[in-house]
DNA sequence: TCTGGGGTCCTAGGACCC
DNA sequence: TCTGGGGTCCTAGGACCC
């Protein structure tokens, strides 16, 4: 069986860990400047406040009742997730923690026997709200797909199901599936639920497990859809993930707090997201051969169906790297090569591929002299920005004043990651 | 005039996830 | 006026090869 452990409303939950006077309140955390509402609490929600919907938009409702607003705070919420894997992690197996997301953990639990499976997922619940603050729910069935729908399942009716639901029989996968819309389930986005919806007619989950498989290969994304209709018919398709796999890809990317029109203000934003890239990356040991630039302009939206012209450039890098300096003076010519005069732009991004390990990690024997010390700096400054302020030591070339920054009006402090924002209970 | 079949590699783009 | 920031996987189609 599997198992996932999701995090309610986790943003939020965060926020409230170090705000116990919201415990019973409606709050929201917004997305990055402060644009859209990415974590809700039960109370929010019940007031309609939709999911992933502009700030602006929610706004009115937002005030007329009192919600408690939060920009987001990402070094707080990373911290707390760590505490919550890591007590997932004490209570299995090595290796049956699959991390998925911020707030969400596979468990691989074969080992356990069904009818204990219920004790497991109580105490599971209980000690990382005991341990941490944080609330979780647990779905617990064959396949990833029908936990994540018990677990869907589980959050929706807090008091009846006390945050569990274990799909073990065949009795209980058909009630769930079929009290599942095809929008919620794990795989079917905005389009695919249109689809089945409008074109086939497929509206529960339950359907669309009765579906052949060729028509899922054919209709629902090829073997996706095929794997889909596999796990929802309770045989597993969707494998646990090694824990030590590295990216493949490493993105930085940002909406800039304030249009942008110039190419030097332009050139300091991706300087700054390529040092941040080049720090995820030396984090996971790699070095990078491919580097992408692209920037997105403001032309006249029609409405914000997403298509902005979007221009974008590409390197193959002379040899692998994850050094800053080197990374920035070849994505520099690359913003010249995109830049125009006259529209605004909005937003920029770094994307690093041909991810490979990086070899120098321990000075290397065969490498030029210089190459090692620029090893070296590099680790002294990921060293210096970690315990430090984030930022402490930078390239110039990234700016100084960064008008362009984003907007973070309503940020809680940096509770648990910097001492001199630690709470102060009295 | 007539123009195979099979394979690989790459990229762009679409779909999805949280 | 104001709509995030990461990622993954898959497919189609073009280029190229024999």
């Amino acid at each position: 069986m599997k198992a996932i452990v999701d995090c309610n409303s986790f943003y939020c939950s965060c926020e409230r860990l170090f705000r116990p006077d919201l415990l019973q309140k409606p709050v929201v955390v917004l997305s990055n400047n402060d644009g859209c509402i990415v974590s809700r609490t039960d109370e929010a929600k019940k007031l309609g406040i939709g999911m992933a919907g502009p700030y602006y938009q929610a706004k009115p409702l937002i005030e007329k009742n009192g919600v408690v607003v939060f920009s987001s705070n990402y070094p707080l919420y990373g911290d707390l997730s760590m505490r919550v894997m890591e007590t997932l992690q004490t209570m299995l197996p090595p290796g049956a923690v699959e991390v998925y997301s911020v707030d969400e953990a596979f468990l691989d639990i074969d080992h356990i026997p069904v009818e204990e499976l219920q004790t497991l997922a109580m105490l599971l619940r209980h000690r990382v709200e005991e341990w941490t603050g944080i609330a979780v729910s647990v779905g617990i069935a064959s396949t990833k797909t029908l936990s994540k729908v018990a677990n869907k399942l589980a959050k929706k009716n807090k008091e009846l199901t006390q945050c569990i639901i274990i799909l073990d029989n065949e009795d209980k996968i058909i009630d769930a599936l079929h009290k599942t819309s095809v929008d919620d389930l794990w795989g079917i986005g905005r389009r695919y639920a249109a689809k089945l919806h409008d074109l086939w007619g497929i509206h529960t989950a339950l359907q669309l497990r009765q579906m052949p498989e060729t028509w899922a290969r054919k209709h629902l994304g090829g073997v996706v859809g095929v794997r889909m209709i596999k796990e929802l018919n309770g045989e597993p398709c969707v494998e646990m993930k090694d824990p030590l796999e590295k990216k493949k890809m490493i993105a930085t990317t940002r909406m800039f707090g304030k249009p942008v029109y110039e190419l030097n203000e332009l050139k300091e934003a991706v300087a700054t997201y390529a040092a941040r890239a080049a720090e995820k990356l030396r984090r996971q040991q790699g070095a990078a051969k491919a580097l992408s630039v692209f920037a997105v302009i403001n032309e006249e939206r029609p409405n914000y169906d997403y298509d902005p012209s979007n221009r974008s450039a590409y390197t193959i890098l002379p040899a692998a790297t994850s050094n800053t300096a080197e990374l920035i003076k070849q994505a520099m010519p690359l913003v010249e090569k995109i830049y125009r005069k006259g529209p605004r732009y909005l937003k920029a991004g770094v994307i690093l591929s041909h991810i490979v390990p990086d070899n120098s990690i321990q000075g290397n024997l065969f490498l030029p002299h210089t190459q090692n010390l620029q090893r070296f700096l590099m680790d002294a400054m990921d060293n210096i920005n970690f315990s430090m302020r984030d930022d402490m030591v930078k390239y110039a070339s990234s700016g100084m004043k960064r008008n362009w920054k984003m907007r973070q009006e309503l940020r809680s402090g940096k509770y648990t990651t910097r001492w001199d924002e630690l709470k102060i209970v009295k």
